[in-house]
DNA sequence: TAAGTATATAACTACATACTTATATAAAAC
DNA sequence: GTTTTATATAAGTATGTAGTTATATACTTA
């Protein structure tokens, strides 16, 4: 299969981004299934700006795009991305995330009624 | 092909140090030829120390090798590191590096004395 | 052995960045 | 319409980082 070239200014920037802990879990648990803020919020011991805040910079590059559904606002891959191939190949070599799934589908923010 | 699986802690250190323009190109350009600090000084509009400080940290994180020979010491990629695959898949979309290359050996520093 | 060349280290500085808390916005539920 | 919930933005702070200059180390050559 033909790889894409990115541009080294492009591909370093993308690079930085995945290159905090917090930033490349959201990408591996996002690459799994589409999140609210609110669901991450339940992987990481860390405040509510700070998810958003690194979501921000992730769309901000075209990494994610989000997805606004009443209340909520559901982020997951771009794959229209033009990088999106170079990241696949990144992501592919990160550890499966269904621990931290289990974690937000255990506590379920998305469903406080309990019903 | 099997991908090797990388740690979230230790892949995102490496997506780090790689986000960096002057590193990234650096890996770039030793995945074609082997270098020296003279050499490198050739392509980059920056100091010997900066370009030293980086090949440290290339060096620590166990993504450069080096062998000193003489006066010279040559940098060229850790092909023993345990995440050299996931590096590989990710210089793989890096632009050519022939014109630095060039540049190097345009003016051949390691070669003064002009014969 | 003195001078030149290659590289590393130390100390410093300017800027970037990853958080925090406080507050604003917007939709949903009562 | 007031309260609650989800999210974003603003402002501030502490730390990290990439560069600089000055200097040390080590090999080479005259």
């Amino acid at each position: 299969m033909q790889k894409t070239v990115v541009e080294i200014e492009k591909a370093s920037h993308v690079l930085k981004l995945l290159g905090d802990k917090t930033r490349l879990t959201i990408m591996a648990i996002l690459k799994q299934r589409e999140c609210c803020v609110c669901e991450l919020l339940e992987v990481f011991d860390m405040s509510q700006p700070a998810i958003s805040q690194h979501l921000r910079k992730l769309k901000d590059a075209g990494l994610v795009k989000e997805d606004k559904r009443g209340q909520w606002i559901y982020y997951s891959l771009n794959s229209q991305n033009e990088l999106y191939d170079f990241i696949q190949d990144i992501l592919q070599h990160i550890p499966d995330q269904t621990e931290n799934i289990r974690k937000i589908e255990e506590t379920n923010p998305t469903l406080r009624c309990g019903c």
